[in-house]
DNA sequence: TAGATTGTTAATCGATTAACAATC
DNA sequence: TAGATTGTTAATCGATTAACAATC
């Protein structure tokens, strides 16, 4: 038996043993070009639902979201078979899947370390509350915003961030502090029971392998690209002339 | 003669062609992956000249930012021999020329309009100053901010928005202003003589094929991939348990 | 010259699209 | 049943990696 063909198997046996247990998710390996398209249904869900829309098919989302129909198939079925032939998708069906698959509802408890200019802009957004992420407490050493409500939680020293993150129960950190403290934070964060990381600093947590998942914000690099993008029109347009 | 040997051959050409003209920029057809990486490569850059480093081979530079230095390689040349062999890449130039690619030091001036907590983070924050974007102006209808300086710039009445962009110069405009009047702005800015738009609204704008380059940001969708891993993470803890 | 390292081609891998049988 | 549309396989496309000749 080939190799492909042998995954291939073990993949249906593994779906057929969730089925069984009766779990309510699958989760398989999934390439990362699809786990980065997930958010983008989400939100694409979220406005039909608002529209009123019951049903979709994939030929119809495909016009919405500017992509193939081709792609929304595959795309959905790497979690299992979320329509129905003939029918298409049940609109509120497949955003409770896909919530499902981003934790939303799981209510994930979040704490941003750094009460500056960015972490007030977020947690002051509705961001989190859509995403069913609730932001429970700030941290910062700056004793003019400590004790303060920002958006819906308060700012507590820094000192005492390992004894609340505990108290609270805090899964996610998001850290919109200077890049200067960043390593240190990292490290203290490392040995505290969280689980996800959202690093705002620009610089690489040197705490790999320690179980926490990292995602690294560079938002700058979305400018970047855009400014090539305008650079580059301007040289063609340049030349033209 | 293949089209794949006849597309090798005109670039070529082209590429001829500006040595001859004494152009200093060539820029030819490059795929989105590559053109994503390039601010990586410009931090990376960053970073070696803070460091004092003066030359650098894709083998190491391959180390520090855990890829394949054939990436880098293979990445680099999509704009023209950078490296010398033997030696590898003279960091300062090599910056030099991403520089040039990204519009670094071509001096793009830029408006936010939406001066909120997210316009002010951002323009409070040395991201632009970094990439050699002038903030020169922000836009806001709330008379309370309206005057104030904010980072470098002052707060004008959206109202002056289209005045103030052909006095000021701007050829970008950030947009931090609440979603219900994303498309509304978008429209005017059609008309204004802009060439980009960074857009934090989470609106689609309506604006294509207007030539003005777009770049939409979903800082949400990244909350969301951290979320997924958590809870792919939780998943897998509590199976095995 | 010998050693190092790029530039570049060829091979591999992964992701997207097309096509169609299964099925509602 | 006939029509619609998914789930899924096969074909295509693009991006990454490996290999090595060119050359500093």
């Amino acid at each position: 038996m080939s190799t492909k063909k042998r995954i291939e198997k073990d993949e249906s046996l593994e779906k057929l043993r969730h089925q069984i247990d009766g779990r309510d998710s699958f989760r398989p390996e999934v390439s990362p070009a699809v786990i980065k398209r997930l958010p983008r249904y989400f939100r694409y869900l979220r406005e039909l639902i608002r529209m009123g829309k019951t049903r979709v098919s994939s030929a119809e989302l495909s016009k919405m979201m500017n992509v193939t129909a081709s792609q929304i198939r595959q795309d959905l079925n790497c979690f299992g078979g979320f329509g129905q032939q003939g029918y298409g998708y049940n609109v509120n069906y497949l955003y409770t899947k896909i919530c499902e698959l981003l934790g939303v509802g799981f209510g994930f408890r979040a704490a941003v370390i750094g009460a500056g200019n960015l972490g007030s802009a977020l947690v002051g957004s509705p961001m989190f509350e859509k995403r069913g992420v609730d932001v429970v407490a700030l941290f910062d050493v700056n004793p003019a915003v400590i004790g303060k409500k920002i958006g819906p939680a308060y700012v507590y020293p820094l000192t005492e961030m390992e004894k609340r993150i505990e108290e609270f129960g805090i899964e996610i950190v998001i850290l919109t502090l200077p890049k200067e403290h960043a390593e240190e934070i990292g490290e203290r964060l490392a040995e505290c029971p969280i689980h996800g990381i959202w690093n705002f600093t620009g610089k690489e947590l040197a705490i790999k392998d320690r179980g926490i998942v990292i995602e690294n914000v560079h938002i700058g690099d979305s400018l970047m690209t855009l400014c090539y993008e305008v650079a580059k029109k301007l040289t063609l347009e340049n030349e033209k002339a």
